[in-house]
DNA sequence: TACGGAATTC
DNA sequence: GAATTCCGTA
């Protein structure tokens, strides 16, 4: 049976539009994927299932007769099509659920990420872009209004008349709906559509950010059409044939709910061209239990109604679902990693049922019961400026119940394969240390300690001269991802850490080398095979870095002030730094400085922790040299002076000095880069 | 069942 | 680039 939820999950429109998807050329899986599951008539094919984003193909010899039909492929079955679906996994638009057959998980936060490229993540630091570009991820997230009209429903999301705007030209009549089964044709042509609408994102930015400051009250909406978005048709959702959204906001009714609480996006009645309006998927049981997360959410008003536009958040939305991420995550014991770390961003904290949660999986659609708490929790919200912006997250973290424990740097593959204990520092090492190290602004504690144990643990790094180090982009998913911890678990916590993650992955091969790692990890072992391919960055990766390495934060967490403008990275490095400040100025010591450009944050802690693992085997050399030494000379000798590695010649003491010295003058090289950054 | 490499196709 | 196809492995 149906239920709300799964009646019709609405996209947004970005999913569909052309650059994300191959819109126009071909219809890309996990589009039809979502075109299926948005579809009642598929439900006993295909369904969204327990957990947000999640759903199970019920019959995967249908699904891949289905997307055999769509493609023209005649031949298709679900081991192809699963093979399609696998590639999603290292691009993180979808993983596997763990345990469950045929089941998977969208992760619709990187198909914001990736559909959302224009976000700005450049302003680094200073100013916020305009617009914060929020990929609404959260399930609590709605895709505001397209329309004025929907616009003053701040409250329920998805009125009636909402879904009455969208309805009409929806997108969905266009090509989703043809869709999934239809014959051969791709569904080309169709984008036009969709694309005229847009236009929307600018405006969006524009009045959210209106929004914030005026304390959304409906207005605000202006439209300044950012030029770069003008293709995208982002949020607009693709109404179903049949409107299924409309029933379901009926039933939620006056509430403030969600209306669709399986759907990862609540609809967002947007008439605008594209009419977009966002299904969801089930939301998962777990951020239901947040209070006042994502249910209650409501759009803020204030945002942007524009024809065509898209879906602005605001950063109550952003927190909101933060929270609910956060609630999430410690309900189900999910690794800390899990945690979103932004700044100006405040999570709640976490209440954390001491008994098990329900089970996310179940059922799927279960909405009903949320609004009520939604609502309360609703009103509690504080204004739209409110928001608190600090770093809870890092508090966060240390009352956080997880243990956090910081591993060295796994050896990359190539390493492994090659034996190689040569002179470098294998990129995913780096990675690793990255992630770790940059994740000082997360956990700040965390990172600092894990910089210590880390050294100390492991001594193995070669000490060859430079360590290849790949240069990576300094965002903090990475190092989210990254940091080992080793109390939890779970893959759960993997899958969960991806599903929220909001992250670009340009770790999608590094991600892999960290389940090799990891025991815990069901396929660490698997994987170990060898394969050259991730020597060099991983196109993804080289994606993702230079989206990273944008100036610009991202919109998503900007806050209304202009502090909370810093992005990811700006996130980072800011927060990092007082961590360890001189650590991370000797990051770079003693290493070759390609130029005095700016070093990242991470770069530097990698450098920094090369040179750690460099001196402590240099000392360990220089000790042992020392020690046979004396044993076989006697206790004379200028020991150490021959043995073997070169740095090392003073004795123990000296070498502390010298390394003292080294590092004093890596710091004032440092410095010196640092102000020039 | 699921994963992922490799080659190939569109 | 996004599959599709094949296939070995777990």
């Amino acid at each position: 049976m149906k239920t709300p939820g799964d009646a019709g999950f609405a996209f947004p429109d970005w999913a569909y539009k052309p650059e994300s998807s191959p819109g126009s050329r071909q219809i890309q899986l996990w589009h039809f994927i979502l075109e299926l599951l948005r579809k009642e008539e598929y439900h006993d094919v295909i369904a969204w299932q327990g957990d947000y984003g999640e759903f199970v193909i019920k019959d995967p010899d249908e699904v891949a007769r289905l997307w055999g039909a769509r493609k023209c492929k005649p031949q298709m079955n679900y081991d192809k099509l699963s093979r399609a679906l696998r590639y999603y996994y290292n691009k993180r638009i979808l993983h596997k659920t763990k345990g469950k057959r045929f089941t998977y998980k969208f992760n619709f936060n990187k198909l914001v990420l990736v559909n959302y490229p224009f976000i700005d993540m450049g302003s680094a630091g200073a100013g916020v872009p305009q617009s914060a570009p929020p990929v609404p991820t959260g399930p609590h997230f709605r895709f505001p209004p397209s329309t004025p009209s929907d616009m003053q429903v701040s409250e329920v999301l998805r009125s009636p008349s909402s879904e009455e705007l969208r309805s009409p030209g929806m997108f969905s009549g266009r090509r989703i709906a043809r869709g999934s089964v239809s014959d051969c044709s791709d569904g080309t042509s169709v984008n036009s559509e969709i694309e005229d609408g847009n236009g929307g994102v600018a405006e969006e930015r524009v009045t959210e950010r209106v929004a914030e400051r005026g304390g959304g009250g409906g207005g605000g909406f202006r439209g300044a059409v950012h030029p770069r978005l003008s293709h995208e048709a982002m949020f607009r959702m693709y109404g179903g044939p049949g409107g299924h959204r409309g029933h379901r906001v009926s039933e939620v009714g006056g509430h403030r709910v969600h209306p669709e609480p399986l759907s990862p996006f609540t609809v967002s009645p947007l008439p605008g061209p594209g009419g977009p309006g966002l299904l969801a998927p089930p939301l998962s049981p777990a951020l239901s239990m947040t209070p006042g997360s994502h249910l209650a959410y409501t759009p803020s008003p204030t945002l942007s109604p524009m024809p065509g536009s898209i879906f602005s958040f605001n950063p109550e939305d952003m927190q909101r679902y933060l929270q609910a991420h956060t609630q999430s995550v410690y309900n189900y014991h999910l690794s800390p990693r899990a945690f979103f770390h932004y700044p100006n961003i405040i999570v709640p904290q976490p209440q954390r049922p001491d008994k098990g949660m329900p089970g996310p999986q179940g059922c799927d659609r279960g909405p009903a019961e949320r609004p009520s708490v939604l609502n309360s929790h609703h009103s509690s919200l504080p204004p739209p400026h409110a928001h608190p912006i600090h770093h809870h997250l890092g508090e966060e973290q240390h009352h956080s119940p997880f243990k956090f424990k910081l591993q060295p740097p796994p050896l990359g593959r190539k390493q492994r394969d090659s034996q190689g204990r040569q002179s470098s520092l294998s990129s995913s090492s780096t990675s690793g240390l990255g992630s770790s190290l940059s994740f000082g602004s997360d956990l700040s504690s965390a990172s600092g300690s894990g910089l210590v144990s880390n050294s100390s643990s492991t001594g193995s790094l070669n000490s060859a001269g430079l360590p290849k180090i790949k240069v990576e982009p300094i965002s903090d998913i990475e190092s989210e991802e990254e940091v080992e911890v080793t109390d939890i678990s779970d893959e759960e916590a993997d899958e969960r850490d991806e599903e929220f993650g909001v992250f670009p992955s340009h770790y999608h091969k590094h991600r892999h080398h960290h389940h090799h790692h990891r025991n815990h990890y069901p396929h660490s072992q698997k994987h170990q095979q060898p394969n050259g391919t991730d020597a060099a960055l991983h196109p993804d990766e080289d994606l993702e870095e230079e989206v990273f390495k944008a100036p610009a934060p991202p919109p998503f967490f900007l806050s209304p002030t202009s502090s909370s403008g810093d992005s990811r990275r700006g996130t980072t490095v800011v927060k990092s730094e007082p961590v360890e400040p001189a650590d991370m100025q000797l990051a770079s010591g003693g290493l070759p400085q390609p130029n005095s450009q700016c070093i990242p944050l991470k770069l530097r802690f990698k450098r920094r922790w090369d040179q750690d693992q460099h001196m402590e085997e240099a000392e360990d050399k220089k000790v042992r040299g020392e020690e046979r030494g004396r044993e076989r000379n006697g206790m004379a000798e200028e020991s150490g002076s021959g043995s073997g590695s070169g740095e090392a010649e003073s004795p123990p003491p000296l070498a502390h000095h010298r390394v003292s010295a080294e590092l004093h003058r890596a710091t004032a090289q440092l410095s010196l880069e640092n102000k020039e950054c």
